[in-house]
DNA sequence: CACCTCGATGTTTACGTAACCATCGCTCGT
DNA sequence: ACGAGCGATGGTTACGTAAACATCGAGGTG
């Protein structure tokens, strides 16, 4: 429906209004609908907003003469008016990582069927008009909560200033105290890479991190340590890589000239591929010489060589997560504050196995 | 700046308006920054506005009242008046292709150094207040224009009406009569591909292109059949993929049945990965008994085993070219048609060789 | 020296909506 | 039968901003 209001241009009667040059048709408001159903506006914003009291043929009148004059509520008259923008912020650095970009789909999904949009809230891009002296534009973003993806003295730091007021939810941080947290579970992640190759006889664990300022990378670490200091393990020395494959290789040839390593946990799926290329290259077999569990389980996992054991994440709990504090903030006017751990699991494909009595491995 | 108004609980002076349950404090308008200044509203919109005509002391007077103060532009009754947003909207079915998603990417960091912000408009979710008889939410929204990142058909059946009279730049769809198109070269870069591929001495190039239904898949596929044809080599039917690289596993698994095959064209670099598996697991070795060629040069492209020969698409351009295009119909209130092709390069790396001259091979 | 011009600033108004309150007409209870 | 009560609808107003127009004062020109 709508499509035959959909062009003005293409349809058979011309429009009423001046389109020339320039000139924009002033859109069709709850005035018009109001004229031409026969009734105030007031029965028409009823109408438009589904509230009660309206008469079932008054009702049908006025959506009859919406639907004629291809009326559309004009948000901003909305917002001014109840100051509320059915729309939320995300704040992210990058999408060009996969859990930003699979977080921020799940939160897109989430929000679309509550009815809000989603805003992407740039960072530190430096506007043009910052020349004009005036008030970065970018600061008075509509939207009744944000969303952050990032750590917290990140975003603490960063250049946007938050609507005041507005509800704050933050995945990838600690700082429950301060804000409502959502995340992954990373440390329990962590101890399910470990603990299964641990349990297939490994003697120890080794682990390519992420970088060191996410919180993220932060919490698989710790976990990756508890695990092993808790099963009474020697614990090596942390490789630390930057999300990318390319890192991954290089973490992965630190690997290979270890000849006792027999395993290692991958703080992600990019970097596990780097590290597999890494161990091909140099003659040790996966899994049979190095076992390997990377972390997200992305959509290529399965399609490695050989497929990839790694803990699954799920974005789209976390992204459901969000939205419901994000939404129940705004419902309820109220500041929740408490993290909330979403769970892993681990999937095992072939990329692990017991450790082999490989005679090249010293003692 | 800004972090001392920030929050009217923890200040020393209580904020003179009522902040008691759910009575929202009001924000600051203009007109409070202008009591403060001393100055009329007009001029402290002036100020707001970047826009000349104001002297550098009063300029001065409101700036400083404006920090004071707190204030931040109400952006819906900036809007309702100038009936302009700075919102571009990006409507697409899903992030979760590489695609999508770095175009998306591309498209937002364009649009902020331009100071718009994007709004992610979600396709064919059904939504909860459908029950209410009243009209979608999502209708409303608030875009100065819209890129659309899909085919132009489903454009028109999907079930977002778009704002009337809102520009449209339109990204991997032809169309170029009714809309601004924008997109990478995918004809040529199959060229390059396949070109590259028959360079290296290979009789014929096989294709695993990407579903029917897109018309990106089609462009490269066209590509792959017209130089082929160019070259009067013999055409091998196509294999359709879905994107992922499970499926190109499967459609891996087709081509090293045919023994005769030397050479494939992989629509993604996803599938590509697939492809190399499934060759991998048949014991045909890459590239000694297979080149390979993917298309995008993702990230994780150069870690492949072995590091995938690629056509390179420049995201970034052709995220720049759409905001570009967006923003001129915008500014000049104007309707542009044509098509833009963003020049796509191939990227060689070691999946690619000279057919070797295997006797399994028969003649 | 009166007048004109132009730059700086103020005043008025309308953008489209929804909250609030008023009004109107009907039904139900006694 | 008549008023209370209630459901349906209308009138008024304010949300915060920016365009259009008005005003005011200073400096230049004849």
């Amino acid at each position: 429906m709508g499509a035959e209001a959909e062009d003005t241009h293409a349809d058979g009667a011309p429009d009423t209004r001046a389109v020339g040059s320039g000139g924009r048709p002033r859109r069709v408001s709850m005035a018009d609908v109001a004229r031409v159903a026969g009734v105030s506006p007031q029965t028409v914003s009823r109408v438009s907003n589904g509230y009660p009291g309206v008469v079932e043929s008054t009702r049908d009148r006025v959506l009859t003469a919406m639907r004629e004059l291809g009326y559309r509520p004009n948000s901003a008259a909305r917002a001014l008016k109840s100051g509320r923008f059915r729309m939320i912020g995300v704040i992210l650095f990058t999408l060009s990582t996969t859990g930003n970009m699979r977080t921020l789909d799940a939160i897109a999904t989430s929000a679309a069927r509550e009815g809000y949009a989603i805003t992407l809230i740039p960072v530190a891009v430096p506007t043009q008009d910052s020349v004009r002296g005036a008030f970065t534009r970018l600061g008075e973003l509509a939207v009744d909560a944000v969303v952050a993806i990032m750590e917290v003295h990140l975003l603490d730091a960063a250049t946007v200033s938050l609507p005041p007021g507005a509800p704050v939810v933050v995945v990838d941080s600690k700082a429950g105290d301060r804000y409502s947290v959502v995340d992954t579970d990373q440390a329990e992640g962590a101890r399910q890479a470990v603990q299964h190759l641990l349990d297939l006889g490994h003697r120890t664990v080794w682990h390519v991190a992420g970088p060191e300022d996410s919180f993220a990378a932060q919490g698989r670490a710790d976990g990756w340590r508890t695990t092993l200091k808790g099963s009474g393990r020697e614990v090596p020395p942390v490789l630390h890589g930057d999300w990318s494959a390319e890192s991954g290789y290089e973490m992965g040839l630190r690997v290979a000239a270890e000849r006792d390593c027999t395993a290692v946990f991958v703080a992600n799926d990019q970097m596990a591929l780097g590290v597999q290329r890494a161990l091909h290259e140099q003659g040790r077999a996966v899994p049979r010489d190095v076992s390997i569990v990377g972390f997200d389980d992305i959509p290529e996992a399965g399609s490695y060589m050989p497929p990839l054991t790694t803990v699954h994440q799920d974005f789209d709990e976390v992204g459901r997560r969000c939205v419901a504090s994000a939404l129940r903030q705004v419902q309820t006017d109220s500041h929740e504050r408490g993290t909330t751990l979403v769970p892993t699991w681990l999937v095992v494909r072939n990329s692990t196995a017991p450790p082999s009595d490989d005679p090249l491995r010293g003692s």
